[in-house]
DNA sequence: GAGCGACACCGATTGACGATCGGTGTTTGG
DNA sequence: CCAAACACCGATCGTCAATCGGTGTCGCTC
């Protein structure tokens, strides 16, 4: 798991865009942008073809253009960016790591504390399961 | 709380060295840079201004020279990259977000799990203590 | 089957920004 | 007062996103 390119201000709009509205092609996409990015039709198929060539888009083609689907999901997304952001979470490294996030995630909604808790037995069960 | 200005690699690895070794001048920043990096005295210069000029170190005169320290701790520089990298952390979309981290620390390393279980007790702790 | 329209693809240009120094001026210690 | 040390300014280079124009190709329509 490579660590994640750097996006511009464009690709992260589309790829927003898409994970929002799935699939679409270069008009959808160029026709979807906000009326304030008064943008060619090229530069959209050209920043497609970066997140494309960057491994976070997937395209098939579909009469003679091409549809372009995320790679991943959002949620994938985000947790390789806080990977990158976290560093290491090996060893006693990961304690200060972890401990920074569960404060984030707490003051921004006291629900993830539940959310986390759940998540965390979910999470433990499976292992358990997978190593009996 | 603005967001975090990108960084290059010398800025980077400037600043982790001032976190390990604390405050230092351009000159001991310099020499305790790796080998590998055959770096002009006033390549190190600069990078410490502009992390000056981001905000990212104080300095003091000291002699004629300058003093440079972080103006902020790893811990909480670590924490502001992962708020910018997980986006909105409230509501449902939370959720995602929350189970893509803790699989990715779980993997990482087993032991993360019960960290976080003791984090997440202790946050749940302080804040049972700050509501009553 | 020729022509037109819709697209993809390539290449060029521009604008940020980090990395890297050289040169110049100023300050400090002897 | 002089020389070494150092900060500051400005220039160059490399990378990369954003932005298009031009060209080639494919499919559909008379």
């Amino acid at each position: 798991m490579d660590a994640l390119p750097r996006l511009g201000e464009l690709e992260s709009a589309v790829l927003r865009h898409l994970w929002a509205r799935g699939a679409a092609d270069t008009k959808a996409v160029h026709e979807s942008l906000p009326e304030a990015r008064d943008i060619a039709h090229n530069t959209v198929q050209s920043t497609l073809e970066r997140l494309h060539r960057k491994g976070l888009l997937l395209r098939e083609k579909v009469g003679h253009s091409y549809r372009y689907a995320p790679a991943v999901t959002m949620e994938a997304f985000r947790a390789r960016a806080i990977a990158d952001a976290a560093g290491d979470l090996r060893g006693a490294a990961a304690e200060g790591v972890i401990a920074a996030f569960v404060e984030l995630a707490a003051r921004a909604d006291r629900a993830n504390l539940d959310r986390l808790s759940r998540v965390v037995a979910e999470a433990r069960a499976r292992t358990a399961r997978r190593s009996t």
